[in-house]
DNA sequence: GCCGAGTTGTAATAAATTATACCAAAATGA
DNA sequence: TCATTTTGGTATAATTTATTACAACTCGGC
């Protein structure tokens, strides 16, 4: 099995995914989101910060094709060098940055943008496909819920589903009951989970459950990886960080509505009727 | 001698270069030459780069200020992994553009990079700064709500502000009973509609009513702008448009962080004693 | 021309890193 | 349910790397 030795070694991570047992698979999604920094630091800092012990990470290095830890090293260095030629451009095309007003929007733009940026680089474009190949089964169930603020895209995510396909729930309400929804959940099917810093217990809770029933995950989290990634059967990161109190969600809504167009292309064929006919009913009038 | 901590590396080289010899003064011209690569090298691959030995490397390191070599390149590291934000990116580390998913998604990050910027740049910051100051503003009220799919982005700006500030709920539920939500609200108070494109007419009506009664309207729209902006005080107007069936609200809901990021910032030193409450209340046991 | 402060490289040493062998646990399938 | 395979971590060995001591060299001043 020889692997193309020219292409970016983020590409040939992307690609090799599949053949990744779980663990290492973790240590990717890790490098990918924190691309290529991670793979800079030693071998105990890297798996340190994927929460995997040296020799994962050695045994990673080592089925992405590279002879040793330092000859990965200095393949991400030569990456690095030519990536880093052209000029640091800083300058940046800017509104009023006089205001304060207009240096804060500026700021705040900047790191969206990066983040956007980011995200969309280090997405495995397999597991971007696996996920929209399940959405677009309709012999799947799909659930979703998302945490104190995700659960908005969660909330969002299941309107556009539901559109253009059957059997797509959204899990609201008290977390004391979300567990009753796992019942109609079968191997097959698909529990869809947005998580993000500050990670919701009750959520890492309804996941395992949902694990030990065998129900597929499709994890929606940050750059840092939900502690629910361990169970997910596929993982989708995004950037959060902004000069904020807060997290920003840009990104991730950013993954959502592109899993969204993909799927909806996907499906349009049928989808089509059934917007039609949901038009239809939208438009009788009703009593008030 | 302590040197200036929050300086970047390079800068610190820059500042401290008359200090060093003439061979040291050779290894920060490597350095900043190939930077910061050559710095993420080994001592000796680094000497060699520079054509020097190994221990001049370590002293113009020591010199820098650094307790050692492996300080010096954490600091490198962390440097990098802030600043792999702005510069440059796109081009070289950009995905599989081989691949159809990867060409989709290149597409779709690029449209939903244009719309950020497009959005920034023409958010006028009085209108910015009008809104944040009716947020912060404790004594009105505010009521949320959104159209089919934009309702998630009102829930999600209702879910922000309740947490810094009381007075505030999102209406849900059938549209029938949206407007006995509006006798709470008097002329102080402030309607927080969001509607994109195929405006709702639901939205529209419930407008009319609240411009009667003298309720400030804020409005979250697209670039051309809902009917509703006739009524509404205030207007943010984002990009949506992206390759895809439907339109994008992730230029809005970069608004919306921004908007929250300020709210939160004006309000900070009070809402933090009510953030705390509400972590307690948070973590009360409840049956289940 | 010799001396001494300052500078640089060589070589030996200490410290860390990477790599491996092995075992336990989990997953898989009959 | 049990046997078999896969998977992941621990402990340790092997190697590389950073560090230090010291000697050689350079350059000014006397």
């Amino acid at each position: 099995m020889t692997l193309d030795e020219s292409a970016t070694i983020s590409e040939r991570i992307r690609l090799g995914l599949g053949r990744l047992t779980p663990t290492e698979r973790k240590v990717a999604h890790i490098l990918l989101a924190n691309y290529p920094v991670a793979g800079l630091e030693t071998v105990s800092e890297f798996a340190c910060r994927a929460q995997v012990s040296a020799p994962t990470v050695l045994r990673f290095v080592s089925r992405l094709g590279f002879a040793s830890y330092p000859d990965f090293q200095r393949a991400l260095r030569s990456e690095l060098e030519q990536q880093v030629q052209s000029p640091l451009v800083k300058a940046r095309f800017s509104l009023e940055s006089t205001t304060p007003t207009g240096q804060l929007l500026n700021r705040f733009h900047q790191s969206l943008a990066d983040n956007l940026a980011k995200t969309f680089r280090s997405v495995p474009s397999a597991e971007f496909d696996a996920v929209v190949d399940i959405f677009s089964d309709r012999r799947r169930k799909v659930l979703t819920i998302g945490g104190r603020f995700s659960d908005a895209l969660a909330l969002y995510l299941s309107f556009h589903l539901r559109i253009i396909r059957s059997g797509v729930s959204h899990i609201g309400g008290q977390s004391a009951n979300w567990r009753d929804h796992l019942l109609d959940l079968g191997e097959r099917d698909c529990l869809v989970i947005f998580d993000i810093r500050r990670y919701a217990p009750d959520l890492a809770e309804l996941a395992a459950i949902a694990s030990d029933r065998r129900v597929g995950i499709v994890l929606f989290t940050d750059q840092w990886l939900s502690p629910i990634a361990q169970k997910a059967a596929h993982i989708l990161a995004a950037h959060v960080p902004v000069p904020s109190r807060w997290d920003s969600m840009v990104a991730l809504l950013a993954l959502v509505e592109a899993v969204v167009a993909s799927t909806t292309e996907r499906l349009w064929s049928t989808a089509e009727s059934r917007l039609a006919a949901l038009e239809t009913m939208r438009h009788v009038p009703r009593g008030g």
